[in-house]
DNA sequence: CATTGTGAAGCGTTTCACAGCC
DNA sequence: GGCTGTGAAACGCTTCACAATG
């Protein structure tokens, strides 16, 4: 029944790219750009123009052969493909470190992703201040789920208890979640989830700086210190 | 000169999923499991078997046929190949929110990458205690990375420092970079960088739920609240 | 005989190269 | 002439399917 408009699939990496060609054209749709072609947006984002013009290929024609893009246009049709022309409230759970960080980060909401609510499992954190947003009891998760429809979840809770949080957001109504505890979560497979891991990030670093040892002549690097078993 | 051993290239593909099993095999030992197979480790870090074998064969044949995989050995295995039998210290550029977040929390040093040093350009911050941590000055980034030995670089100032933070880093010796700022930034090639944005996170969620409502029946989602031109 | 290790097929992404168009 | 849009080739990753084997 719906209008067949909107029925392309866009590659995933695709997809992932996208936010970042937002954000330079942002930048500089500021500093009064308002014509760009493929290469500079290329250069600017760290990919190759091929693959710039593949990836907005795949939003419609919108460019302008001989010319380039024209910047507030280009900004307007991401925006639309990525479902960023309303915001999306999001919920976080757990309102340790990170979870008041988040609260606190103004950018946030500022972005189109206004934090509907914190909470917490901890009753002594309930009805505490985090910035500017009210601690509240994970009980509630449903009802400010269905009240402010939230279809995004933030877990930000220690690792043991992430499972838990996952399981609450879900049934609370929550269709995507982006998960910040460094484990893996069982959901249904109709739910979306992201993973941020700080530790895997670093991992993969160590990974190619011990390459760039073993590779070739030693460089100025860190050295055998301690191996642990677990 | 080095010996041969080591060589073999891991695709990318491989090295992001190996901290994953890693830290999964560290749970089980925990548990005194010490065998384990590739359809529980599949089932364990959310991938299928089949892909979990493929992604250990690179690391050697480590397994035993008919039985499954020795954990402690494999976590040896896997540990060696990302580099982790010994410390990669880290310097923090940026003692704000972020700065101070990462260098406060502990589980890092815990997990072979202590930290090195945490500097900030604001006059002001420096020399106050974060975490444990004394703040410095970014002046000193190169003594810093020169004597601890650190090869890894974290870029947690705001956007606008970024790329500076990360012009520093490189100048001063540093050879990967994990960036927290929502900027592409230029280095030279042979540096290696990550990057983690929240804001491409949840961009990506916001396609995911946008498709979802344009694709079938509307579910309970949110609704349309303001369109944004940049 | 359960489970690994792996060629080969399948699939998605990137890059090339150039036709199409302003 | 310059730049987009895109088939087609190249590449890398995932999955299949089964031979190898403790």
């Amino acid at each position: 029944m719906a209008p067949d408009r909107n029925r392309r699939r866009i590659p995933d990496a695709t997809v992932s790219r996208l936010p970042v060609y937002l954000r330079i054209l942002g930048e500089q749709h500021d500093l009064g750009v308002d014509s760009i072609s493929s290469d500079r947006l290329a250069e600017l984002g760290g990919v190759n123009a091929a693959k710039v013009r593949k990836d907005l290929s795949y939003l419609g024609s919108y460019g302008t052969r001989g010319v380039g893009y024209e910047v507030a246009y280009l900004i307007f049709q991401i925006q639309r493909e990525l479902g960023l022309t309303h915001d999306w409230p999001v919920v976080i759970v757990g309102a340790g470190n990170l979870g008041q960080a988040l609260s606190g980060y103004g950018g946030f909401g500022a972005r189109g992703f206004p934090v509907a609510g914190l909470v917490d499992v901890d009753a002594s954190k309930v009805g505490t201040l985090v910035g500017g947003v009210r601690v509240r009891s994970i009980d509630e998760l449903p009802q400010i789920v269905q009240s402010k429809r939230v279809s995004i979840g933030i877990v930000a809770t220690p690792t043991a208890s992430a499972q838990d949080a996952a399981d609450r957001l879900v049934a609370a109504g929550v269709t995507s979640i982006l998960n910040f505890a460094p484990t893996v979560l069982s959901v249904p497979p109709s739910i979306e989830v992201r993973k941020v891991d700080l530790a895997v990030e670093l991992q993969i670093l160590s990974y190619h700086e011990q390459r760039r040892i073993a590779g070739g002549a030693a460089t100025t690097a860190a050295r055998p210190r301690a191996v642990s078993a677990s």
